[in-house]
DNA sequence: CAGGATCCATATGGATACTG
DNA sequence: CAGTATCCATATGGATCCTG
């Protein structure tokens, strides 16, 4: 199999990286594969991002329709964000990322 | 299956992101799943990547012990950049992610 | 051919403060 | 609780020119 032969690969490579690429919309797209979550549970989960990157962050994912919006209920506004249906095609991935990932930890991170 | 369940995998995803993440590292793995390929031939198929980004890529992959430089012949010199056996195994991630991508690209891409 | 050097543009994300 | 607004730091990648 050749990655790249229809010389489309590389750019569809780009294209998802777009999506989980940056420094926290992978990790967000990760915690919402657990379930839906509230705007300050990711906050607390993903330490250290701030309000105002985590709303950028998550309005970019809402416009590439992986993820959504819910208004849970009024003063106090609660919300809730979640995978869309089409979100949720993006987990499979996400696992063998993380699979890969623990692999890879062990090879190269491990020996420094 | 919990994506996050240990408080790790978000961690994990981070460090894979530090692999294929920013503008040209996932396209040069994906390049590279092909075969080993010469300086100037990634530099042309990866339109509009100067010499210095290239170089500086390139590098960063080496360090993660991904990619291997390797000195074909001196004067005019010729170097070959090639997967490393650990970056090999990357080739797998990278199909899943072109596939995930052909899909994402039907769904959302499409409809714009 | 395969870069190194230098300087520079922009994108990304952060700090801080404030609000319905 | 879930943001917004404003301003700002830095990282990333690029332009251009030069070299063994």
């Amino acid at each position: 199999m050749q990655v790249t032969s229809k010389e489309q690969g590389a750019l569809v490579v780009a294209d998802v990286l777009e999506i989980i690429g940056g420094k926290w919309r992978g990790l967000i797209l990760a915690k919402l594969c657990d379930g839906p979550k509230r705007f300050n549970e990711l906050k607390l989960d993903l330490k250290k991002v701030t309000s105002s990157t985590l709303t950028k962050e998550l309005r970019h994912l809402e416009e590439l329709k992986m993820i959504e919006r819910a208004v849970i209920q009024e003063s106090p506004i609660i919300v809730e964000y979640r995978m869309t249906t089409h979100g949720s095609s993006i987990k499979q991935l996400i696992y063998q990322i993380i699979e890969w990932g623990l692999e890879h930890r062990k090879k190269v991170i491990g020996e420094k």
